[in-house]
DNA sequence: TTAATGTCTTTTATCGTGAAAAAACATTTT
DNA sequence: AAAATGTTTTTTCACGATAAAAGACATTAA
């Protein structure tokens, strides 16, 4: 397979498991351009799932007519596999190379070895590489080859401080946002979570990774600035892959983060700029510490 | 021209002219290897450029002789626009389109129509925006197209305030670094350059871009911090086309920045914390009074 | 006469291909 | 034997082509 293949129809195929899910609540689906928006693809697309969903028998459907005639079962869904984008793919494959040891710094990536081995184009790997590059892991040599910088402490501290200072700011600029703004029931909401989370952290204390990114993302968005809510993507991607590799004492440093969490929301919402100061500083301290310590000493690269 | 053409030779052409220029100081050239080293190439390409060299009976070449005959000429000389990169060819066209105007915030921009202009492949052009998306002024809508988000006020407000931390932070770091340092040597060598300049203002005020650029890239690497060293290439890039394009009062303005950097430069020669955060601050201050003075007042685009 | 459906056009995503350039290997010269 | 030159192989860069997906236009139903 993938021999000639032009481009997956991966959107296709994810919107179709998405609309399965639709089938459930509903006698009926709505008109194609409601459904475009409600699933995020284009009316084409959504015909393209009509047409199947009519022929595999899960409606009926005569111009606005789209009657619902069975529950749809597992045989249904694509898998999930096909359903991810090939961006995903090749970052999930470069990640595990990085992250599976072996990785040194200096080495030097090779796109058409990659594409190769991953089963895609070049093309693919090379804009992959571009988008890549920003989260200062790799460089590239004018007119030559991708070298890794490497996964490194040098690397890690880099990127906190970088975290810290936008943070705090981000921080202070929350704080002093005024009463009537959105974002206090969005700190409302994620409170919640954080206490519902906190009682059942034994059983779900995975589930804190995607809440942990929720919270920092709305308090960096209060910056107001592209910049510092762009950086959140590098930050973000750093403790995803870090979180999916280090698992170890993980319902511990949740249940820790989980508190530190709830006592920089309190401070948040005192608007007291000392507090927040404080609560901010205590929680990007022992984050920091987390991702250092999973971090394996090693000989430093050469700097240039 | 331009069809089916499947990649220049941009890069042996550069090379070349720049061999040329060698061609006038010594009477024979060095070896292989070294020629590449000199001129950043491999050495098949700096084979290509002897070939051509001999072709043309500007030196005689027989294995490691390569003795000069004649001076270069004009006519030797391959043209400059020839020398560009694709990816530079792009930049420029698009910046040219973005500032001259009817450029709207929130316009869509089109991967197909714009290759077509330009007279390029799509995936160049693609990969030029994903690569200048990290700018800040672009952003793709996931699976369609780019949207243009402006150079608008907000725009100079949010990159001049990253500017300001990194910079801030950047120069106590480079005041407090040790005495042998060979940084030191470095700022009094642009100490004496932007000296000269002061004295030549009035016929060479132009030639301040380049040492603004050399001047803070030196400060910034003092960060030891890849984020902030690379995020200098989004302000350069800005700056750049900002200087280009606006030319009113540039002589008055680069003489003001001289004398603020000279009382920079000095502040942080004073190795005094206090002295150094006041100039930088003062020299930010009226750069971004500068940018902000270019950019029209327009309507606000949309936030999202 | 608005909002849907039906149809056609354009754009995006991805591939294979081939020339330019780099890199690796083999041979010669000093 | 170290460093050059000569030769071959690989990799990067950029293109045109094609299927997927988006978007635009025409037609029909409420």
């Amino acid at each position: 397979m993938g021999l000639g293949m032009s481009k997956s129809n991966n959107v296709y195929k994810d919107a179709y498991n998405r609309c399965l899910r639709l089938l459930d609540e509903t006698r009926s689906l709505p008109s194609e351009p409601e459904l475009g928006t409600l699933l995020g693809v284009s009316r084409t697309t959504v015909r393209s799932i009509l047409s199947r969903m009519e022929e595999t028998g899960l409606i009926a459907w005569n111009k606005r007519a789209k009657t619902v005639l069975r529950d749809p079962a597992l045989q249904d869904f694509f898998p999930e596999e096909e359903t991810d984008t090939l961006a995903e793919i090749i970052e999930r494959s470069f990640m595990r190379r990085l992250l599976a040891g072996g990785a040194e710094a200096g080495m030097q990536i090779n796109e058409l070895e990659l594409a190769r081995e991953i089963g895609v184009g070049t093309t693919s790997v090379r804009e992959f590489l571009i988008r890549f590059s920003r989260f200062g892991l790799i460089e590239k040599r004018r007119n030559s080859h991708w070298v890794l910088k490497g996964f490194t402490r040098a690397f890690a501290l880099e990127l906190t401080e970088i975290r810290e200072m936008f943070e705090l700011r981000s921080a202070a600029a929350f704080a002093a946002l005024p009463q009537d703004s959105p974002v206090w029931a969005d700190l409302d909401q994620l409170e919640d979570e954080h206490q519902l989370l906190a009682r059942e952290i034994n059983t779900r204390f995975n589930a804190f990774s995607e809440l942990d990114e929720r919270f920092h993302r709305l308090i960096h968005r209060a910056s107001h600035n592209r910049f510092i809510v762009d950086f959140y993507d590098v930050i973000a991607m750093i403790f995803h892959y870090h979180y999916q590799w280090n698992k170890a004492q993980e319902r511990e440093r949740n249940a820790v983060a989980i508190g530190e969490h709830l006592a920089y929301i309190a401070a948040l919402k005192s608007r007291d700029l000392g507090k927040v100061d404080a609560a901010c500083r205590k929680h990007l301290k022992s984050a920091r510490q987390t991702l250092l310590t999973s971090i394996p000493e090693s000989r430093q690269p050469s700097r240039t």
